[in-house]
DNA sequence: ACTAAATGTAATTTATATTTGACATTTTGC
DNA sequence: GCAAAATGTCAAATATAAATTACATTTAGT
């Protein structure tokens, strides 16, 4: 399942996936894989990731 | 940084480090590490301990 | 105190997250 | 339409989460 709420995030920073990728200090391949969301990221970026977007882990990575 | 959110939030369910492990799906080693804080489980996982403790991401999670 | 269950921890192995490098396609600005 | 930037995707390598096995210590019940 795609992950579009990390997607529309990105999006409200106009933030480019290498852009959120160097600010949280992995790969573009890494985001690109969240968001198309055929993976399971650690605990760890998530948190980085919702620090750059300025949002929760629940609003990101929640259920459904 | 230990969890002791995690801690106290199965201690609250009356469960092990070895029931909550079973219900999760890992072994209690894991769960025990992930308390002890001393690694970065995914957000799969976590998701799933937090269904097993009726806890968001962000209480079990969460910035501190 | 004795016992069993629960917890802490460590070494080794296995599964998988992430990197690297590369190329194709799509989108955006000129 | 064209060029550049952004995105989608793939195969191979590396880093690390999680499993396995095993043992020591602590805690709870009798």
């Amino acid at each position: 399942m795609k992950n579009l709420k990390m997607k529309a995030a990105r999006a409200a920073k106009d933030y480019s996936q290498q852009q959120l990728a160097d600010i949280v200090g992995v790969t573009r391949q890494t985001i690109n894989a969240i968001e198309k969301g055929d993976y399971n990221p650690t605990i760890k970026l998530c948190l980085a990731i919702c620090k750059a977007l300025d949002k929760t882990l629940d609003e990101l990575f929640g259920e459904d």
